[in-house]
DNA sequence: ATTGGCACAATGGTCCAACCAATTTACAAT
DNA sequence: ATTGTAAATTGGTTGGACCATTGTGCCAAT
């Protein structure tokens, strides 16, 4: 960015790093896709004249950030683009299962999902909207089949929705809280008809944002949230959530 | 003083994993804090009965997710507290255009720091209320001695305010924008006048607050991110950022 | 011709032992 | 007390070996 400023770290010794340099140029230079495999360790040891273990430490550098997956047996895998100026800001999010910590995620969504559900309602073209509808119709398939909701196909649903948006922020932070609320309620905790209430609610979000309609995307998304909340309050009261810190 | 350490070998597979999990619990246990020094990786190695190569591995896993860092010839020093349930959440902003990835960024913002701020107008007690008015003050201070805007005091305003909201997930999440948004935007970039708009407003917040005013603290604060969103624009307008794909 | 199972190769995961590089500590010389 | 230097400490790197899992292809049985 700063292209007129010609000044870089002093660089003594930084072998994985460079090593993921390397990794990003041959990544660039191939053309190679999420779901491609990368050159074994073996090969990329002996190409860039590191040792394996040098290699492991720069790829598993890259694991954590989910760039890049390992199978064993198989090969290391691209899960992500990449880019040598991209940036990745790992976050931390310390939380308890505690019937807090789980508030605290419903918070974020309360303010990141309408806006996003907004945005996507001016943004979305055709060919968006109808992926949208795809899910929405599978998981509509799937609450009658099931004769509840199926957090999978719930999920697919509203992703498909914020990736819509156009900022893949929001997609990423929003998957992260949907991960720390349904890690710790897998099970719908005493909750028979979780998540009943918001059925209703996925395909009155889907008009508003065919319509495009953000504000009332944005409002619709609101009620979906409560009903969420609504239903979490019930949980802690059935099974009495109690702090662990 | 490393005699008494209390660490046992262990014995699943997902070996790194389970280094970490001992880890977590090593650190529980001694009550160690950001700042003090891990054990080192030899001693960790013998008392997990694990190779160090191993154990190397994990600690590169925490280095990469910012728990920890590495000093050579000194040692491993934690960098956070962490827990053995905490979430990583690694967020990756394409970088195909600078101006787009800023502005996703906003959009975040934008989302978030109107809630954020309203919650805290609600919660804040005296205590808070001081506190944040301290860091307005400062702020204050420093902008009428440099006469422009102080990176720092004005995120230190900010960052009370959402701490003061009582939910430490708008604290990281919103630190993690900015902190993005100024690796982009380090220097004003043309805009000299940068951050001036912004400033009255810094007041008007703190008193919305100080007010327990949700609906007014959230209406200023959008006001403000609007004035960040004009010195974006105008400093793209500026410098013609481009696209670097 | 199809299918099932098995041997073998490829690949990531772990281990070991040694040495390198940066830092800290101990200690002697001044 | 200060300073300079040697030694010990600690993370960083290397090479080589072996283990565990996965993928492939051959071969026999049907």
């Amino acid at each position: 960015m700063l292209s007129s400023i010609a000044l870089f770290p002093i660089q003594t010794t930084a072998r994985d790093e460079a090593v993921l340099n390397a990794l990003v140029d041959f990544v660039a230079r191939e053309g190679l896709m999420p779901g491609d495999r990368l050159p074994t360790e073996r090969i990329l040891s002996e190409r860039l004249r590191v040792s394996r273990t040098t290699v492991r430490e720069a790829l598993t550098r890259w694991e954590g950030l989910g760039l890049v997956e390992r199978r064993q047996g198989s090969g290391t895998y691209l899960k992500a683009a990449v880019s040598r100026d991209m940036l990745h800001l790992p976050l931390t999010l310390a939380s308890g299962s505690t019937f807090r910590s789980l508030m605290d995620t419903l918070d974020i969504r309360r303010a990141l999902e309408p806006e996003a559900t907004a945005l996507c309602a001016l943004r979305a073209g055709p060919k968006e909207l109808a992926f949208i509808l795809e899910k929405l119709e599978r998981m509509e398939e799937a609450f009658h089949a099931r004769k509840g909701m199926s957090a999978d196909e719930d999920w697919d649903f509203h992703q498909a929705i914020y990736e819509a948006s156009g900022n893949p922020l929001f997609v990423q932070i929003i998957a992260a809280m949907h991960g720390m609320f349904h890690r710790f309620w897998e099970h719908p905790l005493g909750v028979a008809d979780f998540g009943h209430a918001s059925f209703r609610f996925h395909r009155i979000i889907y008009e508003r944002v065919a319509d495009h309609d953000p504000d009332g995307a944005r409002a619709e998304t609101l009620k979906l949230i409560a009903t969420v909340e609504a239903d979490l309050r019930r949980g802690a009261a059935n099974l009495k959530l109690t702090d662990r810190t």
